[in-house]
DNA sequence: CTCTCCCT
């Protein structure tokens, strides 16, 4: 068996409420009479109270709603429909007539229609054209807890209305959850009327598996295929199981595969990226009457039913996209489900029947759950929104009431990456451009492309792409390239030759359908194309990188040379297609689809774009920049003219005359990565530097420079700057006479002091010029042989007679016999010593008894 | 080791 043995917690707990007949209809009264009263209630039932059908029809009679309309907020398309459908077989009508739905692509409405069920995108755009909302008395909210950003924004459109334009709106706001304190506080203390629900006892084991640090696909699946097995012995019916995503779906459905007899159970994922046909399989009953086993992401938590469930295993995982604010991109991240959805996902194992939960992690980790989901608003791009609050005439986060409002950095990301498209002006005001987007039932940057199209005569090329990136890929398979002309072609094979041709070519046929639908929505918002007048000649038709770059103006990529299928974006942040894509050989891609990744983004979607095209697309934004630098190579300074677009570098040429100002910048520069040793140092110029370092050790309040290497490399722009005009190369700094540099910054009293502080030599009694040495933080040494010092009683000093220099006393082939900043404690002491082995080494020449009274000598050779 | 879900 490919699953690992798991133990289960004893513990097991029950939920669930007892049923009873539709519950919702004993809270119905007061729901009228709170609504009669009152601009907004909130209604908080669990899901099958049957609140959605059952609160709009018992409202409709409602004298104070006479004349006016109910319009129901749905989140998906699928539940609109039923919805509508449900309540008009109630009253005995077809749909569309007192009750009608309308969402994308498809209307039920009629004069005759009081209730009308929308989706969320139908609503706000609704809202744009009509903010008043004429003719509507009560909004109602369904589904409020799932917190999308469309239904935030609704409401929070819906409250600005209410304060001036329509005092006689009334809003209805159902949720599942009974977090419904806040919702109650921004709609000015709302009643909140509490409803029960239909649904049988679940119950809940705990089988905690390993701790959960940062998830691995292959851990969660081999504990999910553990828990499916206990499940198939211990439960009867269909089970289904909770994972984050695709991956662990593959892993988990390859251990089952391996561990079960085959054919005897059905294994079926679930998830969006799944074609329609393999979705429909995986929800309805097995056409064999086998046992199932269903591996789904959370799509089957509220958009999907599964009929016949009865035991639910919860990875306790989900994965959803986080918006980064400071790339402009979002990545997807695995986290912990909240208890809110962990009720939810139990609860689906509750339907017909009571049902069995296995969570997979122990009862005490319950705490640790957040109790509900962080609304949509959290971690959304909000492009869009913000777009649409720009039109309604809100350029602040917090310029509207809302539940939770917009996070400021994700809000002006937002702002700048309309900015960048030309919708907004820099206070954030709509422009007639950005009214023109936001009429379009699209993202503000295929609304940008689309706009853009009929200029580069590719209009029709556009809409597909605006559809293709608006839904879901239609390309399917591991092995598919980024290459988006894979999906034209695809669309181009299905529209010319149908699905048949459409499958050859890996493409699901359902997608190209609906992206086909999309692309002739979009190209009907599209003013049609003007006929090309007289001799006009059309402009050359833009290609799909072309068209992308004007949707996506920042995520430009140009190769690196690091590796195969590595690129550079726009921003500078970097960016990865698969080495074996067949895109990675191209110099600029324009990027249409990207996850941010931890450092660098993963490439899902992008088309090859020609240099020049970039130089023509973005001429008003392409910076022309002189550089001049510091080549470590060559060890000179490089003058270059460069073409860039942000971070990008198109184009570069030799700078034939950099300015004098720019070539001693990066000269300097060149000199602090070499080092100070890169300058020619002598002697001369060491003794120099040294002598006054020592002086201003020695005399810290006179003013001596500071001539430290660290200093010196810190103000080279003041002492060195002046003699480098005409130098550009570590070859030309050779000429430079340090000596003399470094003097100069001494001025003519400075320099006389130094002469005659810190002498370069001392004259000592034989009349010879001695040299001392300085060193930094030590007294000067003179070394000098011993002969020449006879009669000498003090230590010579230096600086002003304060500092006594250290003495190396040489025997006559200049080997140190002492060393003392004592002479006279030597000559009275340590010399009678010294001196017994000179005269044993050197025989001839003289060592008196009485150096006090001896003739110093200069002289090397011994006396006759 | 290729990516959750939904909407105009």
């Amino acid at each position: 068996m490919g699953s690992a043995p798991i133990t289960c917690a004893a513990t097991a707990i029950t939920y669930g409420v007892p049923i009873s007949t539709l519950p919702i209809h004993e809270i119905i009264p007061t729901l009228r009479t709170q609504l009669a009263s009152r601009e907004a209630v909130v209604l908080s039932a669990p899901p099958g109270s049957g609140k959605t059908t059952v609160a709009p029809l018992a409202l409709l009679g409602e004298p104070w709603l006479a004349g006016k309309n109910i319009l129901m907020l749905e989140p998906r398309r699928l539940a609109a429909r039923l919805a509508a459908g449900f309540m008009a077989r109630q009253m005995g009508e077809e749909v569309g007539k007192t009750v009608g739905y309308r969402v994308r692509f498809e209307a039920k409405v009629s004069p005759a229609t009081k209730v009308e069920v929308v989706t969320e995108g139908v609503l706000t755009r609704r809202m744009q054209d009509d903010p008043e909302l004429a003719g509507v008395g009560l909004v109602i909210f369904d589904e409020f807890h799932e917190r999308s950003l469309q239904a935030d924004l609704a409401l929070a459109l819906c409250l600005d209305v209410m304060t001036g334009l329509r005092d006689d709106l009334k809003l209805l706001v159902m949720s599942a959850t009974l977090d419904t304190e806040a919702v109650s506080r921004l709609l000015n203390n709302a009643p909140v009327v509490l409803g029960t629900g239909r649904s049988y006892p679940v119950g809940v084991e705990y089988c905690p598996g390993a701790p959960p640090a940062q998830p691995q696909p292959r851990e969660i699946a081999k504990q999910v295929a553990a828990a499916i097995h206990k499940g198939l012995t211990e439960q009867p019916g269909d089970i289904l199981a909770f994972l984050p995503g695709a991956a662990e779906i593959r892993h988990t459905q390859a251990l089952l595969t391996a561990g079960l007899p085959p054919g005897e159970i059905a294994i079926h994922p679930l998830y969006g990226d799944l074609s329609l046909t393999a979705q429909t399989a995986a929800v309805q009953p097995d056409p064999k009457g086998r046992r199932r086993i269903i591996l789904a992401t959370p799509i089957a938590e509220t958009s999907v039913t599964i009929e016949g469930i009865h035991t639910v295993v919860d990875s306790g995982w989900k994965r959803s996209p986080q918006f980064d604010p400071n790339s402009g991109l979002s990545r997807l991240t695995t986290q912990r489900i909240s208890h809110a959805s962990a009720t939810q996902r139990a609860g689906r194992a509750g339907r017909r029947g009571p049902g069995h939960c296995y969570r997979l992690w122990s009862m005490g980790e319950d705490h640790g759950l957040k109790p509900f989901d962080p609304p949509e608003i959290m971690s959304a791009d909000l492009s869009q929104m913000v777009l649409d609050l720009a039109r309604w005439g809100v350029h602040k986060p917090d310029g509207l009431r809302w539940l939770d409002p917009p996070p400021a950095g994700h809000f002006a990301q937002a702002q700048s990456v309309l900015l960048t498209l030309g919708a907004l002006d820099r206070q954030g005001h709509i422009t007639p451009l950005g009214k023109k987007m936001a009429e379009l039932p699209t993202h503000p940057r295929l609304g940008h492309m689309l706009l853009g199209a009929a200029k580069h005569n590719a209009t029709d090329l556009a809409c597909d792409l605006a559809a293709l990136l608006s839904e879901r890929d239609i390309i399917k398979g591991r092995e598919r390239s980024a290459d988006i002309e894979d999906r034209i072609h695809a669309l181009a094979a299905f529209r010319t030759d149908g699905p048949a041709a459409a499958r050859a070519l890996e493409a699901d046929t359902d997608g190209c359908r609906r992206v086909a639908q999309t692309s002739r929505q979009l190209r009907e918002h599209l003013p049609k194309p003007a006929r090309p007048k007289g001799n006009d000649k059309a402009a050359p038709a833009a290609n799909a990188g072309e068209l992308l770059a004007l949707a996506f103006p920042d995520r430009i990529g140009q190769r690196r040379n690091e590796g195969r299928g590595q690129y550079k974006l726009t921003s500078g942040r970097g960016a990865v297609l698969p080495a074996h894509d067949r895109l990675a050989g191209q110099e600029y891609l324009a990027v249409a689809e990207l996850d941010a990744g931890r450092i660098e983004g993963r490439i899902f979607l992008a088309a090859p774009l020609a240099r020049e095209a970039i130089t023509s697309l973005f001429d008003a934004r392409l910076q022309r920049e002189e550089k001049v630098f510091w080549e470590e190579q060559s060890g000179t300074v490089k003058g270059q003219r460069l073409l860039r677009l942000d971070e990008l570098v198109l184009e570069t040429a030799p700078l034939a005359k950099p300015s004098a100002e720019a070539v001693l910048t990066a000269l300097l520069s060149g000199i602090r990565t070499l080092g100070l040793g890169a300058l020619p140092w002598n002697d001369k110029a060491r003794e120099l530097q040294a002598r006054i370092i020592c002086m201003q050790g020695w005399q810290p309040e006179a003013g001596w420079p500071e001539v430290s290497d660290a200093s010196l490399l810190e103000t080279l722009e003041q002492w060195l700057a002046p003699y480098l005009t005409g130098m550009r190369s570590a070859e030309h700094l050779k000429k430079l006479d340090l000596f003399a540099i470094l003097a100069a910054k001494l001025d003519w009293q400075q320099q006389s002091r130094l002469e005659r502080e810190a002498p370069t030599h001392l004259t000592v009694p034989s009349g010879s010029k001695v040299r001392l040495r300085y060193t930094p933080g030590e007294p000067p040494v003179l070394a000098v042989r011993l002969q020449e010092m006879f009669g000498l009683a003090d230590t010579p000093r230096v600086c002003n007679n304060t500092v006594p220099v250290l003495l190396h006393l040489l025997s006559p082939a200049q080997r140190p016999m002492q060393i003392t900043q004592d002479l006279r404690g030597f000559w009275e002491g340590a010399y009678h010593e010294v001196k017994k082995e000179l005269r044993g080494r050197y025989p001839k020449h003289h060592w008196p008894d009485d150096p006090w009274q001896a003739q110093p000598t200069s002289r090397i050779k011994p006396r006759k």
